[in-house]
DNA sequence: GTCTATACTTCGATAGAC
DNA sequence: GTCTATCGAAGTATAGAC
């Protein structure tokens, strides 16, 4: 049977759609991420969704791509910062992608697709954060046999990751003291990020 | 109006519900747990399952309190254990709880109710966790100034919890490393649980 | 290239039979 | 106390109009 035509990937209304299913993925999960919810959200006719993308999980990965490459470009200029590590810690803590790392986590345990995908940019994010973290301890002269980059890029990401999903869901045990541990490290490394230190909670 | 009546809590019914629900909860994730597809794995008819809970919902939720407390009485034998934190190490690890978690850690970002439930178990383990983690480091005599008991507490579970998260996902980065830097303070603090270390990866 | 009318599947939930 | 018959709402997706 002969394809079903898909709307022009430059379409204004595919964007919107992408936009709305992005807000909603964030404030209602995956799971309410349907074609009417979206469709209602970017005021369009429900059926624009089926149009403009082959089935529901190929909008769940166009808001992947969108989001991770602007992600990208962020850990880009992240690079080029007086305190790329202090910036580095406040993206992850971000809580909006937290909020969307775990729906994409959620779904990518069950759909194929959507698990290459995002694997794909996770090692390309660990790639790219390995430059910010191994030139930002070069700098300050930490000893690579001592403290590796690798380990210690794994560590903070854990914790910012799991801080932020814990906070998320108004668990705080142990969080004041770590998140002081964390900011000790920061301004050890990086004096001139201590000052504009996110709040711990 | 009158409230619907609802199941004993002691029927055999309501217990294989449950069980199927987890099993579905692990193997397809929460958006694939419907009633339908409950009782069909249970072998019961589908209305039963809004018999004996008044909303999906309140299914998830059994699912979670029944394998938290499963949790719960295998952190009180790792107590006893001689090699509690590399038995909590191992704990941390299991796949099927780790993908329990993301399921109601998604759930938990959009039900009130679910949040609540959840938040209340983690603080209990972390609770439970701490007893652990501080006898186990006042037996190798650990300086509480210099390593916080709570700090490394939190430091583990975070990187148990991502190592295995992105596992599942396929992202493998310095998860070799990690994992041998985390085996080499385990030998450190327990030697004797060096030799039963799950594989990395 | 863009959008709508419509098919048909599956969902949660309740009222009522045993 | 246990289970079934059934309803109305909501879901994805396609075929066809403009």
């Amino acid at each position: 049977m002969a394809e079903r035509r898909i709307g022009a990937a430059s379409s204004a209304s595919r964007a919107k759609l992408v936009r709305a299913a992005e807000a909603l993925l964030i404030s209602e999960g995956y799971a309410a991420v349907t074609s009417r919810k979206v469709a209602a959200a970017a005021d369009l006719k429900p059926q624009l969704v089926h149009y403009y993308f082959r089935s529901m999980d190929d909008l769940y990965i166009e808001v992947f791509r969108w989001r991770a490459e602007q992600a990208l470009e962020h850990l880009d200029e992240v690079l080029s910062s007086p305190t790329p590590l202090t910036d580095l810690w406040r993206f992850s803590n971000d809580p909006n992608w937290i909020a969307l790392s775990v729906e994409f986590t959620a779904l990518a345990n069950h759909r194929k697709n959507i698990r290459s995908e995002i694997a794909r940019y996770a090692e390309l994010f660990r790639e790219r954060q390995m430059e910010v973290m191994a030139s930002a301890l070069d700098r300050v002269g930490f000893d690579r046999d001592e403290i590796s980059p690798m380990i210690a890029l794994v560590l903070m990401n854990a914790l910012s990751r799991i801080l932020a999903m814990e906070a998320g869901l108004g668990v705080e045990s142990g969080h004041a003291e770590t998140q002081e541990w964390v900011a000790g490290w920061l301004r050890k490394i990086e004096p001139g990020g201590a000052e504009q230190r996110v709040e711990p909670g």
